[in-house]
DNA sequence: TTCAACTCGTTGCATTTGTTACTAACTACC
DNA sequence: GGTAGTTAGTAACAAATGCAACGAGTTGAA
């Protein structure tokens, strides 16, 4: 007979611990800045480098075309970004910070980088490093798995 | 001036694969079982010991009241699980698998460690456990700093 | 004993997330 | 050029999740 201990299930285990640590930097956000987790990873995108489309602000951030929809509906509306018509597509969008964007920025990244270094406090340089990496392998072989399934 | 790499923020990268791994688990279940995996979970529990509260089973699932409260009835509807009077305390039931909860799980149970054997196909022994001892870690760390900031 | 404070589980409500369907614009081929 | 098929973004709907309030039951101290 086969005893599954849930425990010592992987994925159980990254699905707890994913969602505590997206608790922390949601609630973080939210009351720093008023800024949910999907608004967020845009403007973070955005401050590497404006003039994106939401297409491919939806690429960068693995969120689909509706999430950065709306996300970037709530940030234009709060002025923190600019949306410029696309010369090559009428369609479309090119999406870069504000001033006022920019500004919020320069205080959320410090702030965000603070409390990951305080979530991996206990961790190495290098342990940091296989965490990272490991993440990256399984994110590859889930979605090759999806692919295989369908 | 400081910039963050999103794709190089840890608590990013966790929710991404967390996400991605989810998916996975999440739609194989409900397609060969119909079961979401709040009630997967307490399958999951029950079957490594039964008779427990629903109070108990939020503990070892780490889910809040009203999930296990919902996921029960769910199991409870379709007789999987039973739940007896709890002699000690009026207010709660005590729930254990039905013999049908039990032949569901012997099913699950193989297919589960399949799905986890195939997502983790490219990791050794030794790095699947230094990853679950790094999730154990991650997960204390963003409970504490959680109590730290209330 | 009795009354306030607390806990178990459920329900209802607000928020968030995901799916589907739609409009407008673009592409490619006839 | 016209028309079939595709893509960008939005809107409308449905499902999942979280939170506050509730009824019933329990505990403990005056």
């Amino acid at each position: 007979m086969t005893t599954l201990q849930l425990d010592a299930f992987l994925p159980y285990r990254l699905s707890i611990a994913s969602n505590r640590v997206s608790g922390v930097i949601a609630t973080a956000y939210q009351a720093l800045f008023g800024l949910k987790i999907p608004e967020w990873r845009l403007v973070c995108v955005l401050a590497e480098g404006g003039g994106l489309s939401q297409q491919a602000l939806g690429v960068a951030t693995r969120m689909d075309k509706v999430m950065v929809s709306r996300a970037a509906i709530a940030l234009a509306d709060r002025d923190l970004v600019t949306r410029e018509p696309n010369p090559d597509d009428q369609r479309s969008h090119l999406l870069s910070l504000s001033d006022l964007g920019q500004q919020l920025y320069d205080q959320i990244a410090p702030k965000a980088q603070e409390i990951e270094r305080a979530l991996f406090a206990g961790f190495s340089a290098k342990e940091r490093e296989q965490l990272m990496e490991m993440l990256l392998r399984l994110e590859t072989a889930a979605q090759e798995y999806e692919g295989d399934q369908t």
